[in-house]
DNA sequence: CATGAATGAGTGTTCATTCAT
DNA sequence: AATGAATGAACACTCATTCAT
C-alpha cells in the first residue's frame, strides 16, 4: 500500500501511537508528575522536541493517553450484547473475555489505575472518563444483569451492588498488578483469579437450579 | 496538667501528627510528587522551615504518613478475633465496623489509593506496606472464615479467593472515595454501600441452613 | 570552516570554558559557598539551566575548574627542562617565565588561593591538587636545582628548602594579588617584585664566581 | 577572687572568647559562608541562641575573630624591639620566636588563611586587618633589618623585598598547616623548617663575616 | 541568662517548554 | 519533520535570625 511504500511516511502517522504507548507506561510507574517528558521522548525513539510536534503539553498528552485508550473499545462491548443470542453467562463470560484479551492483557489495563492516581489533579478529566468509561462499562453490565434478571437466569439481585461487586474485584487485579504488584509480585495468575472470582460471584447470582423448589 | 502548663511544648509533640495529615491529605489529593511541602506546611499551620525539624525530606514525610498511620490499627483487629465468642457472622461485621470507625471514615482511608499510586515511585515502602498491612490484614481475614468454615457456619469456600472478594469492594470504596469520588460524587452512601455489599457476598459464603432444620 | 559555518555548535564547544572561566573568577573572589551558580551562569552569558546541561552539580563544576586548569601546562614545563641547553640560572629563569605567560598572568592565578581556600571542603580534591600540582611543581624545580649543583653552577644548598625558598614568594604573590591585594592594592609591581625576589635568592644559591677562591 | 568565686560569672565572661575560639576553627576548616552557626554554639557547649546574645551577626562574630585574634599581640612585638640590646640576627631570632610561641603554634596561626580567603568579601575587613596587621608587622621587621644594616651587621639589600622574602616562608608555613596540610600532612617539622629557611634567608642578608677578605 | 522552636529569604537543582538550526 | 541547546519558573532544602518560654 501506500503507506508499506513510504517508510518514513508510516513513521510519522505512527508517532502519535508510539508517544502515547510510551507515556502511558511512565505514568502508571510515575504517576503524572513523576514523568519526565524526556523519559517518554527516549522511550518512543525521538527527541524531546518532537514530542511537542504532536502534543501541545504534557496535559495534552496525558489526556489523548486516557481519552483514545479505552473507549474506542468500549465500543465493541456494546455490539456483543446486541448480538448474543445464548444464555447470559455465557454473555458475561464473553464479556469479561473479551475485555481480558483488548485491555486487561494490554497496557491499557493500567489506565484505571492512572486515572484514580490522577484524579485529584485532573478534574474535569475524571469526569470525562466517569462519564465516557465508568458509566458505559456499568451501563453493559447492567443490561447484562437484567437479561439475566428477565430470562429467569438470575435472582433479582439489587442490580447497582451486583455491578460494584462484579467489577471490583476485576479492577484490584488491574489496579494490583499496576502498583504493588510491580514491587511484591501477583499472588495468583490472573486468569485463575478471573475464573474463581467470576465462579463465586456467579454462584451468588444465579437463579437456583431447581426453580420448581426455588424459595 | 504539665502539659497545658507549656503549651510550647504541648505543640511541639503535636507538630508531626499534625504535619502528617496535612501530608496525608495532600499526598492522596495531589500524589507525592504534585504535592508542595509548603503547601503541607501551611495546611499544618506552620512555615516550611519547620517541616524539616521533624521530618528529615520529602521522602521521609512520606514514609512516616503511610507507617505510622495504619499499622497500630491492625493490632488491634488480632484481638477483636482472639475476644469473639459469638458467631463468625458478627464477628466479620465487627472487624468491619471497627476497620470503618478506625479507617474507613477517616482520612486514613486515604493511605491505600495513596500506596496504590506510589508504589513505583517506591518499593521498598510498597514491600513493607505489603507484609505489614496487608499480609496482615489478609491474616485477620483468613482467621475469621477459616473460624466459620470450621464451625460449619460457612460453606468451604476457596479462603483465599473468598478474601479478595470481601476485601475489593471495601478497598474500591475508600479508592473511589479518594479518586473520581471527589469529582464525580459517590454513587452510593458508603454505609449502605457496605451492607449490600456485605449481605450479598455473605449470601454466597453462608452455609445452606439445614433444610428442616433450619432457624 | 565547518566551526563557523555552525555557530551554535562552535558555541556548545565553548560552553564549558566559558562557564569555568567565569566560574574561576568567582569562586576565587567569593569562595565556593559564597558564589552563586547564577551569577556563574550570568556572567558567563547564559542562563542558570544552561550550566546544568554541561556540569552535574555545582560541586563538579569546581572540580573541573581546579582540574582541568592547570595540569596541563605542568606538562610543558618538563619539556623545557629537557630541551634545554644553556645555564641553569637561564633555565630557572625560562621556568619561571612561562610560569608567569601561562599561568601568573592569567586568572588561573587564582587557583592556589582558591585550593587553599578550600581544601577543607574538598579533602580528595586537595589530594589530586597536591599529587597533580604540587608535587609535580617542585620535581620540575628539583631537577632544575640538581642540574645547577651537579654543574657547579649552584652551591650545595639543601635543595627541598631552596625549593621552599623559591617558590614561596612567587606563591605569595598570586595569593596576595587574589586576596588583600584586590582591597589594599598590590604593593609592588609584579615583574619587579618576581625580579627582585629572584635576584636575591638566586644570589644565595648561586657558586661564588671564582671557584678557586671560594671559602 | 572575685572570679573564682562566681564559676558562673567567670563563664558569662569567658563566653565571647570561647565563641570566638570555635569560630575561628570552623572559619579557617571550612570557610565564612560554609560554617554553620550552630556548629560554632555547639562547639563551643552553648546553644545556637546564645551566641547572639553575644555577636550580633555572623558578620560580627567573624570581625571579632580577626581583629581581637592577633593585633594586641604584635604590640608586644614592638616592646620586643626597643628592649633589645644584643646582635639584630638574635632580635630576629627573638621576633620569629615569640611569634611562633604566640601566634604561629596557635590556632590564631589559622587567621592568614582566612583573610586570604574571605578578603573579596570582606573588603574593608580586609584593609583593616591590612592597616593593622600586615603593615604594623612589616613595619617591625622593617626596623630589625635597617636596625641591622645601620650597625653594618647586614649588608645593604633591598628591604622592602627583603621583608618579602623572609615573611613568605613563614606565612606558606601557616597557610599550608591549615589548607593542604590537613589533606596531605605536613611536608616537615614546622620547627626545622622555620630553622632552615632562616638559615639560608639570614646567609643572604648578613654582611660578610670578614670585610677585608670578602670578595 | 539561656534555650530551641519557629521563621522565611535564599540557593541548588529539575524539567516543561521554546526555537534556531 | 526532527533535533537538542537554551531558558526560566518552580520547588526541595538550608540556615541566619528571632523570640516566647
Amino acid at each position: 500500500m501506500e503507506a508499506l511504500a513510504h517508510p518514513r511516511q508510516r513513521r510519522k502517522e505512527a508517532r502519535p501511537a508510539e508517544l502515547m504507548a510510551a507515556a502511558l507506561e511512565l505514568f502508571v510507574e510515575k504517576g503524572f508528575a513523576g514523568t519526565r517528558l524526556e523519559d517518554v521522548a527516549t522511550r518512543a525513539g525521538v527527541s524531546k522536541g518532537t514530542l511537542y510536534l504532536y502534543f501541545d503539553s504534557k496535559e495534552a498528552l496525558f489526556k489523548a493517553v486516557i481519552q483514545e485508550g479505552i473507549v474506542p473499545i468500549l465500543e465493541e462491548g456494546a455490539g456483543l450484547i446486541d448480538a448474543c443470542e445464548g444464555s447470559t453467562a455465557d454473555l458475561m463470560r464473553a464479556l469479561i473475555g473479551e475485555w481480558w484479551q483488548r485491555i486487561g492483557n494490554t497496557h491499557l489495563a493500567g489506565v484505571p489505575k492512572l486515572m484514580i492516581s490522577e484524579a485529584g489533579n485532573f478534574p474535569e478529566l475524571a469526569i470525562y472518563y466517569h462519564d465516557a468509561v465508568i458509566v458505559r462499562g456499568r451501563d453493559l453490565m447492567r443490561r447484562t444483569l437484567q437479561r439475566g434478571i428477565a430470562s429467569g437466569e438470575f435472582r433479582a439481585v439489587d442490580v447497582e451492588t451486583a455491578i460494584d461487586v462484579i467489577f471490583a474485584p476485576v479492577l484490584m487485579l488491574v489496579i494490583w498488578r499496576y502498583s504493588l504488584g510491580m514491587c511484591c509480585g501477583m499472588a495468583h495468575d490472573p486468569r485463575d483469579y478471573l475464573q474463581s472470582h467470576f465462579d463465586l460471584t456467579l454462584g451468588g447470582i444465579l437463579a437456583p437450579p431447581h426453580p420448581g423448589v426455588a424459595r
